[in-house]
RNA sequence: GGCGCCAUCGCCAAGUGGUAAGGCAGAGGUCUGCAAAACCUCCAUCCCCGGUUCAAAUCCGGGUGGCGCCUCCA
């Protein structure tokens, strides 16, 4: 398996640090409001590469944080009345709504850093013990120029970062650069006792306390957004690798952005969309087509087409699915099929995708393969299709769907969803009972009748296929 | 100003040395009472200019055009 390393710009070849284990820290959110799809893209990314390395077989440890305290929490917190502790567990709420609309893994782990802060505490000690932090006034900075090889994952170096820094009004650092691990609290700000006084923990410093915790001084995989390489990540291997002498992660995991109608997706644009929003017009499978149907490292462009787009190709998998489930009845072991062969070779082309720097959108391609192939299959052998054999292919689209998360749903009811688009005018008693008028008036050769319902079910955007077994409906996009 | 990424069919999007996956849209056909769906067929030589090589979308150099980070950010 090949694993682009953010550390080096290139790809590697994957060597778990112990056979069959896979340690990964991926960066969560700091929960002061609502997730954007912005988030959602990261989130569906990392979910999507535990998937499939649990699929390969490892054994994953995946830790995701949740940053409970800081500067936004506060601010937020205090605008509306309440304490940090009440606004932080309200969004860790909101947070896990849409993580199970999304159809997000539970992480192994799940820290706060709040939780933390002992831990948080004695990595700051140990970095003053080694000279790489200093106290100014119950604050704690780390001693930026004191350690070697910072920038070595952003590609920046000291010099260039000093000279082109804005100069920020704090004389009691010993550099611009130096950042808080540890700040001194105000007056009616939440503190936890340290060496240091009362404080609270500065923003980098929650990932090394609790990915050591979990994970330990060296682990396989840290991820995250592109926006944190830096200065987030590149302040995490200062902290970690400066405390510890040992390498972070192996491996960084960098997904890119999204964009909405070609911009930067910004509060100040006014162009935000929270996933809330969007899952009021799409399934979230859409959602997580449209991000697995491009890689992971390219920025995407979000819009109401790309959606539309997203949606078209993920019900031309689910409409396959839907014929095989048809068919699919009794045990799945059963006697061979003509397509055994192929379901081999594309399970094999699916992971040479995947293992490729988790191309997922190689691995759609293959997907779509297999359900041409299918949708072959059950056209001309229709009649000599056994039950266990349409199940078993079932199952088969259903194990490498649900390696990117997709095809999960009961087929007829991804078909048949309602958008919020016009398209749920009828309910389906309705539909069937209009349906069932038609078949009356088909079988009386009364076409123009016939044509009338027809027309009149897509007016309220319902599209009918009729078939030798009967009419399906499904609404439209 | 510093660092970095990208440029492939109308749109989206794979492909990092051996002769262009896939999806959407489009054209023709099969099926259908007519449609829809499905299936079959068709639909690009890879921003420009040089270079390396038997061979380049793929490597190198130079342009042009997008974009990101350097401040909170997935």
């Amino acid at each position: 398996m090949q694993i682009y390393n953010s550390l080096n710009r290139r790809k590697e070849e994957f060597v778990p640090l112990e056979s069959g284990k896979i340690g990964i820290y991926a960066c969560g959110v700091t929960v002061y409001d609502l997730c954007h799809i912005g988030h959602a893209r990261s989130l569906v990314v990392f979910d999507v590469i535990y998937r499939y390395l649990k699929y390969r077989g490892y054994d994953v440890n995946f830790v995701r944080n949740f940053t409970d305290i800081d500067d936004k929490i506060i601010k937020r917190s205090n605008e509306r009345g309440i304490t940090w502790k009440a606004l932080a567990e309200q969004y860790i709420d909101e947070f896990y709504k849409d993580m199970d609309r999304l159809g997000l893994l539970k992480p192994t782990h799940e820290p706060r850093a709040t939780d933390h802060i002992e831990e948080i505490v004695k990595l700051v000690q140990k970095l003053e013990e080694k000279g790489l932090a200093y106290e100014v006034d119950g604050d704690v900075y780390y001693r930026l120029q004191r350690f070697k090889g910072y920038g070595k994952l952003s590609g920046k170096n000291v010099d260039d970062l000093l000279s082109g820094a804005r100069v920020e009004v704090d004389d009691r650092k010993e550099s611009p650069l130096d950042f808080a691990l540890w700040k001194r609290s105000k007056a009616d700000e939440p503190s936890w006792p340290s060496p240091w006084g009362e404080g609270r923990p500065g923003w980098h410093i929650e990932c090394s306390a609790m990915s050591q915790k979990f994970l330990g001084d060296t682990f396989d995989i840290h991820g995250g957004g592109k926006d944190l390489v830096f200065p987030h990540h590149e302040n995490e291997i200062a902290q970690s690798e400066g405390a510890s002498g040992k390498p972070l992660a192996h491996y960084w995991v960098h997904n890119g952005f999204v964009n909405i109608d070609q911009e930067k997706m910004s509060k100040s644009l006014g162009n935000f969309l929270t996933i809330r929003e969007l899952l009021e017009e799409c399934h979230p499978e859409v959602l997580r087509f449209f991000v697995v149907a491009s890689h992971y490292r390219s920025p995407i462009d979000f819009s109401q087409e790309s959606v539309t787009v997203a949606a078209a190709g993920l019900e031309r998998l689910y409409h396959s699915l839907d014929r095989l489930l048809e068919k699919a009845a009794g045990s799945v072991a059963a006697e061979s099929c003509s397509l055994d062969e192929k379901i081999e070779a594309w399970r094999q082309d699916f992971i040479v995708a995947m293992d490729d720097d988790f191309n997922s959108a190689a691995a759609v391609a293959v997907l779509f393969d297999a359900s041409k192939e299918i949708n072959r299959w059950l056209d001309e052998e229709t009649k000599a299709i056994a039950p266990q054999a349409a199940a078993r292919v079932a199952g088969f689209l259903r194990e490498l769907g649900g390696t990117l998360g997709l095809l999960q749903e009961n087929p007829r009811g991804f078909l048949q969803r309602t958008t919020g688009k016009g398209n749920d005018q009828l309910d389906v008693e309705e539909i069937e009972g209009l349906i069932v008028g038609r078949a009356t008036a088909r079988k009386e050769r009364n076409w123009a009748e016939a044509d009338r319902i027809r027309d009149l079910l897509d007016a309220k955007g319902v599209v009918l296929k009729d078939s030798a077994e009967g009419t399906k409906w499904q609404r439209k996009r």
